[in-house]
DNA sequence: TGAAATGATTCGTA
DNA sequence: TACGAATCATTTCA
């Protein structure tokens, strides 16, 4: 506004401009009651239409003084007042849009993976926790979960990589279409705000961008943590103990094999594994108990005779201090599990 | 090396 | 939601 008043002191014609008018709100005021600014408007107007017809230089000069024009500000408000009413306000009420759930969704799995925020040891705790569930020790899946890391880390590495390139694009875009717009608003009615506008239309478009790189970047987790952390891929059979002593429970109930929720933690911390291996564990030995009895006898008579033994050493020690037996109530009632009176019960009766 | 064993997953059901 | 059944993927063993 400065510079444009200072430029007008040189100007001629246009509109019957003097030097003293220049800046002076009550001259305006004046000349407005007076009808002056219609007739102004109408020169500008009329000016604006013969331009195309004039040479390069001769527009410039135009322009140049148009831009000089004491009533350019005026004008310039009352156009973009218009058009802000008009095409902009409709625009508007598109623009207003939530965060988008994708996107959220897609930062989070990102920030949850130690991907995106700070790094951290999220993959290698995930890593450890499928090798846990897997039932593997540490030591056994550690160059594994190094790769793991190694492979993370070269993922967030090029997430951040691009993700900078995209912010440095973007950034460059803005500055150039806000120069632009900038430049263009001296002879076009362009505000402050229309400008604002434009750049959160470049910056929504760049994150349109960027969801995709999220996205591929989230594929590629996805990928890594498949290859990675399958539990199948990674099964390890149990110790031999730890078998031992579902199999002793197993066995023990054979008439009702459904362990309780206490009971599964009982065993799990036994054996070392976690209360879904433990699930996973009688779920798989009922269903092939159920579908090959005759295969398993050999092994139900060996811990029907442990249990036996164990129960009779249990008695023999009450007995001995002179209070009733408890045998194990497990042993010997096949009730609604098992189909038939088994080998199994006839030994453990023996054995008592 | 192929079959058997085994732990995990998926899907339908009560 | 726990369970049965089918299936997958891996390990173990002869």
């Amino acid at each position: 506004m400065d510079d444009q008043t200072r430029m007008m002191t040189g100007l001629t014609g246009l509109g019957g401009l003097q030097q003293a008018d220049v800046g002076d709100p009550d001259s305006v005021r004046k000349q407005q009651s007076l009808g002056q600014p219609q007739q102004d408007i109408g020169d500008i107007l009329q000016q604006i239409m013969a331009i195309t017809d004039e040479s390069l230089d001769e527009a410039q000069a135009r322009k140049h003084a148009l831009n000089c024009h004491r009533m350019k500000p005026a004008l310039f408000s009352v156009l973009c007042e218009i058009k802000e009413k008009t095409v902009l306000s409709i625009r508007g009420v598109q623009e207003e849009d939530p965060p988008d759930p994708q996107i959220m969704r897609l930062d989070n799995m990102l920030l949850a993976e130690g991907v995106s925020g700070p790094e951290k040891g999220g993959g290698s705790a995930a890593a450890a926790a499928a090798a846990a569930a897997a039932g593997g020790s540490p030591t056994d899946s550690s160059i594994e979960h190094s790769d793991y890391r190694a492979k993370l880390a070269q993922i967030r590495q090029i997430y951040h990589s691009e993700l900078e390139k995209y912010e440095q694009a973007c950034s460059e875009f803005t500055n150039h279409v806000m120069n632009l717009l900038r430049e263009q608003s001296r002879t076009r009615p362009i505000s402050p705000k229309e400008i604002e506008r434009m750049v959160a239309i470049i910056h929504r478009k760049f994150s349109s961008i960027q969801m995709q790189l999220k996205q591929s970047t989230c594929e590629a987790v996805m990928i890594l943590r498949s290859r990675f952390l399958d539990a199948r891929r990674k099964r390890r059979n149990f110790n031999k103990q730890a078998t031992e002593v579902l199999n002793e429970y197993f066995y023990s109930h054979l008439s009702n094999p459904y362990p309780s929720e206490e009971a599964k933690e009982e065993l799990a911390k036994k054996c070392g594994i976690t209360v879904s291996q433990v699930s996973n564990w009688f779920g798989n030995k009922r269903i092939r108990y159920k579908k090959n009895i005759g295969k398993f006898q050999e092994e139900a008579n060996l811990y029907a005779v442990k249990t036996a033994v164990d129960a009779a050493n249990v008695s023999a020690q009450a007995s001995q201090a002179n209070s009733p037996a408890t045998p194990n109530s497990g042993t010997t009632e096949h009730l609604g599990f098992q189909p038939e009176c088994s080998d199994v019960e006839r030994d453990s009766d023996v054995v008592k």
